[in-house]
DNA sequence: ATCATCACTGACATCGATTTCAGTTTGGAG
DNA sequence: CTCCAAACTGAAATCGATGTCAGTGATGAT
C-alpha cells in the first residue's frame, strides 16, 4: 500500500506538507505532489483518517427485508441523498428478527457515525444500547415504544388502517376480515386498530376469526387467505396490511378460484409498481415511500452536523392515500359498471 | 468514546493484556478484564483495528438500481453469506451510470476488502483501477470487456434470448419485435443477439423499426412499445429484455387497450414475483437471483482468504429457464382454449 | 543593510489496537 | 530450598493521516 510517507519522500517534502495540500491548503511544491500521488496511484487510508478524525463517514442501514419493494425504495431514497454527500451506505436485514437485529447493531455501531433503523418490533431494547453508544439513531417506517426521543419518519398507519376500513364501509360490506402484521411493530398495531376501531364505530364487528395475525411476509398472507377461505362463512372483504401479505392472499385466492371482487374484495397497504397490472387491479393504502427514505437521512445527516444544536427529536408523520382500483366492490354482487369503467379510465 | 487503555486501567492491567484477552488468548486477570468492559461497555474501535489489520472486514456492492427486484434479491442473496461471516456489506448505487459507477468506486476502494460490481456499461474502463488498487473484484450479472482475469457470476443471456425467440418461433409469430437493453452491456447485448440471430436462422428478419434500444429502465419500454404501436404495421409480438421495461410495455399495452396475447404477445426476460398475477400473466426468460448473489459472495470471500492459493478466475455461467404463462399465443388470433387450461391450472 | 511580518515547512505527538521483545511470575522437579 | 521451563505480562513500536508548535525563508518597509 502506499501511503502519505511515499508520496512524501518522492516529492521532497515531509508528509504534513502532504497532508496539508490533500486538505487543500496552500503548498509551495504543489506541483511536485500532484505528481508525486498521480504516479504512485496515491488513495489516503479510511481507516487512518476515521482514526483521527473518529468519524467513518459511513451510515448504518437496517432494514427488515431489502426484497420488498418497500424497503428497497426508501433505501434508494437515502442513497439519492448521501450520493451528494461523503458519505456512504452499510446495508444489514434483519429478517424481521429481534436477534439479528441485534447482532447487527452491535456490529454497526463500532464502525458507523449514525443509524437509520426499521426495527423488527416494538419491544426492542438494543436501540437503546445505540444511543448509549453515542451513535446517532433515526426510526423509519416503524417506531419503538419509549422511542419518542429519536428522530423519526413514520406514516399515519392508524389513519390509513381508517381509510381501508372507511372504504369497505362506504361499499356495503359487513363481514370484514383484517391480515395484520405483527402486533409487536408499530404498523401491525397502528393499522390493525385504525381498521378495527373504525368498523366498530360502524357497527361492524371483526370476529376473532376474521381477526388474523400474520407477519409481514407473503406466506403468511397466503396461509392466512386460505384459513378464512375454509370459514363456514367466509368474509366478503378482506384487508391485508401490507404490500407482500397482498400478493400472498392474492395469490391464495387465485389458487382457489375466488372471484375478486364478485365473491371477495382485496384491499392492500402499500402500493406495488405492478398494483396497477394485476389480476384485478388492486385497491390499496399508498404511502411516500422514496420521500421516507430522503427524509430519514436527511434527519440523521442533521444530527451529524457539528453545528447543529442537537435540539429535539423530529418526528415526522406522513399521510396514507386511498388508491382506488378494482379489487374492491360492493359484497356479493359484481363490480358495478360505473366502477369498473372509472378505473379503467386511468 | 471508552478506549482499550481504560478497559486496561480500570482492570489494573496492561492494555497489551486487554488485546490479548479480546483476542481470545488465555490471560490471568480474565475476570476482572471481562467486568471492566461490562461495566465500561466498551466496544473496539474498528477503525483502529482496521489500520492495524488492513483488513476492514467490509464489502463493496454496487449495482445499477436498488430497487429492481432482481438486484434486490441478488443483495438479499450475498447478505445472506454475510450473515454467518464477520463481513457487512457497503451498498452503492451507480443508475445506470458509468460516471456515478466510477465516483462510488474512487471512494470504495480505500474502505472495503473486496467489490461485487454490475457494471454499467462493457466499456467501462474504471474496474480495471479498482485491481491496481488490489481490492478483489467479482462481476456479477454483466461482465465487462477484458474482464476475463476476474471472477464473474453471469448467466447464459445469449440462450436466454434464444429461447424467448424459439418460443415465439414454435407460436408462428413472424412480425417480431426486441425492446432490448443498452448495448453497452453484455445482458443487453446477448439478449439481443441470442434472439435476433435465433430468428434469423429461422428465416424471420427483425427490421430496424422493430429492433429497438432502452436503457433497462421501465420508462423506456413503455416508450418505446408506444413507437411500436404507431407504426403501420405493429408486431404480432414483442421482447423485452429485463422485468423493468416488460412492465412498462405491459403498462403501455394496457394504456392503448391492446388485447394481449390476443393482438400482441409480450415475452419478458427475468420473473417478478407478481408475474404469475398479472394480466395476463407473464410469460418469460427466468434466471436464478438469490443463487446469484449467494454465489458471488462466496466467490469475493474465497478470494479474501489468507489461506487461498490466489489461482484462476472463476467464470460462472447459470442457466436460463422459460416459464410460460398466458401473455404468449399464436399471432392473430385468442389463446387456444388448451394453452389458458394449461396456464391456469397452476 | 536591518528588522518585522507573513507564508510556509518539518519534527513530533496523537488517534486506538496489536505485536514484538524483553522481562517477570508461576509451578514443578530435583 | 533452589532452579528451570513454561506461562504470562508490560513497555514500546507500529499502522497512516493530521494537528501542533517551533521554527525557516521570503518579502517589504525603513
Amino acid at each position: 500500500m502506499v501511503t502519505i510517507h511515499d508520496v512524501a519522500a518522492r516529492a521532497g517534502v515531509s508528509p504534513a506538507t502532504v497532508s496539508r495540500f490533500l486538505r487543500g491548503q496552500r503548498v509551495r511544491s504543489y506541483e511536485a505532489i500532484q505528481t508525486a500521488i498521480d504516479e504512485l496511484g496515491y488513495w489516503p487510508s479510511a481507516a487512518a483518517q476515521s482514526l483521527k478524525s473518529g468519524r467513518t463517514n459511513t451510515i448504518g442501514v437496517v432494514v427488515p427485508d431489502i426484497t420488498n419493494p418497500y424497503f428497497a425504495a426508501v433505501v434508494k431514497g437515502m442513497e439519492s441523498v448521501t450520493r451528494t454527500e461523503p458519505y456512504r451506505i452499510l446495508l444489514a436485514n434483519s429478517d424481521e428478527s429481534s436477534e439479528q437485529e441485534d447482532d447487527v447493531l452491535a456490529d454497526l455501531v463500532r464502525r458507523v457515525d449514525g443509524i437509520i433503523l426499521a426495527p423488527a418490533t416494538e419491544q426492542d431494547e438494543t436501540p437503546l444500547h445505540v444511543r448509549d453508544a453515542d451513535v446517532p439513531l433515526v426510526f423509519v417506517d416503524r417506531d419503538l415504544a419509549g422511542g419518542e426521543r429519536f428522530d423519526a419518519v413514520l406514516v399515519d398507519n392508524d389513519g390509513g388502517g381508517r381509510q381501508a376500513a372507511e372504504h369497505l364501509l362506504a361499499l356495503g360490506h359487513t363481514r370484514v376480515a383484517a391480515i395484520s402484521g405483527s402486533l409487536d411493530t408499530t404498523p401491525g398495531r397502528l393499522r390493525r386498530e385504525g381498521f378495527v376501531s373504525t368498523l366498530a364505530k360502524a357497527g361492524v364487528e371483526v370476529p376473532p376469526e376474521y381477526d388474523l395475525v400474520g407477519d409481514f411476509k407473503e406466506h403468511s398472507g397466503y396461509q392466512l387467505t386460505l384459513s378464512l377461505l375454509s370459514l363456514p362463512e367466509p368474509p366478503t372483504a378482506v384487508f391485508a396490511a401490507n404490500n407482500l401479505m397482498t400478493l400472498g392472499a392474492l395469490k391464495a385466492l387465485h389458487d382457489m378460484r375466488i372471484d375478486i371482487p364478485g365473491q371477495i374484495s382485496l384491499i392492500g397497504f402499500d402500493d406495488l409498481d405492478t398494483g396497477p397490472l394485476l389480476r384485478p387491479p388492486l385497491t390499496v393504502v399508498d404511502r411516500p415511500m422514496f420521500e421516507q427514505g430522503v427524509l430519514a437521512m436527511r434527519l440523521l445527516l442533521r444530527r451529524l452536523d457539528p453545528d447543529d444544536g442537537g435540539g429535539m427529536a423530529s418526528r415526522v408523520v406522513l399521510d396514507t392515500k386511498l388508491i382506488e382500483r378494482a379489487s374492491t366492490a360492493p359484497p356479493g354482487g359484481h363490480p358495478s359498471p360505473a366502477r369498473t369503467r372509472k378505473t379503467r379510465s386511468r
